[in-house]
DNA sequence: AGCAAAAATTGAACCGATCCAAAATTGATG
DNA sequence: CATCAATTTTGGATCGGTTCAATTTTTGCT
C-alpha cells in the first residue's frame, strides 16, 4: 500500500508543508536576509525533517545562466591533461586562477571526432580555453557555434578573428641558440618537436619551412637566426625531429654523436626532449655540463628539479592562464593574436664548452 | 528605433519562424533520425539563419537531469590535481574511465572552507569522487547533503557507512620492507609521509601510533610487521617523519648517514620522498642500488622512467578509478569500505647490500 | 486610534529545453 | 477506393527553481 521509494522533495513540497508560498521558501535558500527569522527556522525545520537536499542547482541555473566555471578542451584524451608536461603545469595554473575567482574547471576531451561536438555542446560552463597545439580549427569552430567566450592556446592558425594567446616562439629560440653562442658553443644539434605528423628522425630545411606544426618551425628559425647572426651555417647543424618520447629522443641522440665532430650544445624544443636528451648523455657515460651543454624549452617545474637543473627558456605560464581565464569568463575580450614574450632561465645543465 | 542588441534566439523562435512545432525543432537537434529530412533541413538552415547556438544545454539538463559528469573534489587548492604525483596519476586514470564513458570531469576546490559547501553544492555532476586523504570527514559530510552518489578514496575513516575505496597500506608496507629483507638487507631507516599535522623529522613509536594520517601509520605498522618476523627489533631502525618535499627528506637522509652504521636499506612511504632519497644518496656520492637499496610507494609513471628507475609497491590505480568512476555516476554501490592490494614493482633500485 | 511607510509574503510568469500521448499524414494492400 | 499499419508531427505538461509586481502585515509616529 505504502508507496515506493522516497520521491525526490522539491522546493513546492516544502513550501506545502511549512505552509509558506513557493517564493517565500526560496528566499530561505538563496536570500535568507529577507524572510523572518521565524518563518525561515520553520522552513529549515521543515526541510530537514523531509529530507530536502537544499535547491537543486539545475533548476537554479536555469533561471540564473551562470555556471561559474570555465572549461578546458583540447583535441586530446582527457589524461593529456595530467600527463603532458606543459599541459599539465599550464592547468596547475589555470586551476589555480580559477581558484582565486571562485570558479571551477571542467575538463572536455575530444577523444573521438564525433564526440567533440557533443562534448563541446553539452559542456557546462560559461566560457572555453582552448589548448589548440595545432589542427585546433575544428575545435575552434566548434566552439563558436556555442557562442561563448573563448580563447585558444597555442594556435598556428594566422585568423585574426580567433581570440588567441601565444607565445614568441622564434625570438624565444633566437635567445635561447644566443645564451649558447654566448658561452663559447660553435658545435650545435636541434632536437625538435613535431615537425609533420608522425614524422621523427634527421629534417632537412624544406621540412622545416613548410613544418605543420608552427611552433616547431618558428623555433627552429629562430634558433637558426641566431647562428646566421653569429655567422655560422645554419644548414651544417644537424636537425632532429623526435616524437617527444624516450625512444625517437635517444635514437635522434646516438645519430647526432655518431658524428665525426658531435656538437658540444644540444637546443631542445621541449624541456622533455631536453631531459631525455640529458638522460641518454648521462647513460652514454658524458657529463653535462662539462661534456655538452642542454637548454630545454617551455619551463616546466620538473626542469628546475631535474638532475643537472635544467636551463630552459620559460614560458609565462601564469600570464598566459590569467589572461585565458578572464578571457572565458568573459572578463576581458582578447582581440585577435595576443603574444607574449618567454624568459631566459639558466640553471646548470649549460656551461661553457670543454676546452679543446 | 531599432531594439539594442540580437536577443538571444530560442528553440522556440526557430520553430516559429521555420513553421514547424517546438517538439519537431528539439527533435531536429536531439533525435534527428525520426524527422523527415526535409523538415530536418529546413529547420537547420532557419536556424543558422537566426543564428541559433543549437539547444541549451541548461535547458536540456533541467529536463534530463544527467550532466553525465562527475566531480572529484579534495580539500586542497585546485592544482594539487596537477602537482601531486598521486593525486595527478589517479586524475589520470579516472578522466580516461570518463572519457571512455562519455562523461566529463569537474575539479571541485575547497581552497576556502566556506567556498567548501558553496562549491559542492553547486557542482554540475553526477556524482563525486573525494580525494580525502585524511581529515576528509568534512568534506564527506557536505557532500551527503547533496544526495548524489560518491565515494571516498584514501579516507582514513572507520565509519562503515561512507562508501570508500582503499589500499592495503599495512600489507604494502610489508611486502615491501620483506622484499629488502629477501635481498639480505639488516640495517634500515624508514622515510615516512606525513605523521601528524606539520610534523616532521625523526619520529618514535607513540607519534607513529597515534598517527593522525592513517596511510602513515599503517604502513610503518607494516613495515615493523616484517622487521619483527625476521627477527629485528623494529625499534631499532629510525624512522623519519618528512613534508614529502626536497628539503625534509634532504634534512632525514643526513641525519640518517651522520650515524655510525648507517642503513644499507631505504624503505620510503611515497615515491616522491624515495626519489629524492635517491638524489640526496647521488649527491652526497653514494651509489643507488650499489651502496644503498631505495624502495617507494604507490607507484606513480614518474617512478618507472626515474634513474634508477625506482622499485616501488604500486597501487592499482586503474583498478581504483574505475571502481570509483562506476560508483560515482552511480553504476555500482560500494558498500562500506572497499581495500584494495597493492603489487610489487622491482626495478632498479634494490640489490642485494653490499658485501662487507 | 489612525495612517503612512517599511517589511514580509504571495502568486504567477518565466527560464529553455524534452517527452509523450494523441492527431495527422503517408504508404501498402486487398 | 477503403482499411489498417507505420511514420511524422503536434501541443501541452513538465523539470525545479527564481524573480518581481502586487498584496498583506508590521512598524513607527502623532
Amino acid at each position: 500500500m505504502a508507496k515506493q521509494g522516497p520521491e525526490k522533495i522539491r522546493l513546492r513540497d516544502v513550501a506545502k508543508a511549512a505552509g509558506v508560498s513557493q517564493g517565500t521558501a526560496s528566499n530561505v535558500f538563496s536570500r535568507p536576509e529577507i524572510v523572518r527569522e521565524e518563518v525561515r527556522e520553520r522552513v529549515h525545520a521543515v526541510a530537514k525533517e523531509l529530507g530536502y537536499g537544499g535547491p537543486s542547482i539545475t533548476g537554479r541555473l536555469l533561471r540564473a545562466g551562470k555556471v561559474n566555471a570555465v572549461g578546458v578542451a583540447a583535441i586530446e584524451p582527457l589524461s593529456y591533461f595530467f600527463e603532458d608536461l606543459w599541459a599539465r603545469q599550464l592547468m596547475a595554473e589555470i586551476s589555480d586562477i580559477c581558484d582565486g575567482r571562485g570558479a571551477g574547471v571542467a575538463l572536455i576531451s575530444a577523444r573521438s571526432d564525433e564526440r567533440l561536438d557533443w562534448n563541446v555542446q553539452s559542456a557546462l560552463v560559461d566560457g572555453f580555453i582552448l589548448l589548440c597545439v595545432e589542427g585546433g580549427e575544428r575545435l575552434v569552430d566548434i566552439t563558436r557555434q556555442r557562442q561563448l567566450p573563448y580563447v585558444a592556446l597555442a594556435i598556428g592558425a594566422e585568423d585574426q578573428s580567433v581570440p588567441a594567446i601565444g607565445v614568441d616562439n622564434f625570438n624565444g629560440a633566437r635567445l635561447a641558440a644566443e645564451h649558447m653562442l654566448g658561452l663559447g658553443h660553435r658545435r650545435f644539434a636541434i632536437l625538435s618537436t613535431m615537425l609533420s605528423d608522425g614524422h621523427f628522425g634527421k629534417a632537412d630545411e624544406a621540412l622545416v619551412r613548410q613544418a605543420w606544426y608552427s611552433t616547431s618551425r618558428d623555433r627552429a628559425l629562430g634558433y637558426w637566426q641566431a647562428l646566421q647572426e653569429a655567422g655560422m651555417d645554419p644548414q651544417s647543424v644537424p636537425i632532429y625531429g623526435t616524437l617527444e618520447d624516450e625512444t625517437s629522443t635517444h635514437a635522434a641522440m646516438a645519430q647526432i654523436f655518431a658524428a665525426p665532430e658531435p656538437p658540444t650544445a644540444i637546443l631542445a624544443m621541449s624541456d622533455k626532449i631536453a631531459m631525455y636528451a640529458v638522460d641518454w648523455l648521462f647513460r652514454s657515460g658524458r657529463d653535462v655540463p662539462g661534456d655538452v651543454s642542454v637548454i630545454g624549452f617551455d619551463g616546466v617545474p620538473e626542469a628546475a628539479v631535474a638532475t643537472p637543473k635544467l636551463t630552459t627558456m620559460a614560458q609565462p605560464m601564469h600570464e598566459i592562464a590569467r589572461l585565458a581565464v578572464d578571457a572565458a569568463l568573459g572578463e576581458t575580450q582578447v582581440e585577435g593574436r595576443r603574444v607574449l614574450s618567454t624568459e631566459l632561465v639558466v640553471r646548470e645543465s649549460t656551461a661553457p664548452p670543454p676546452a679543446k
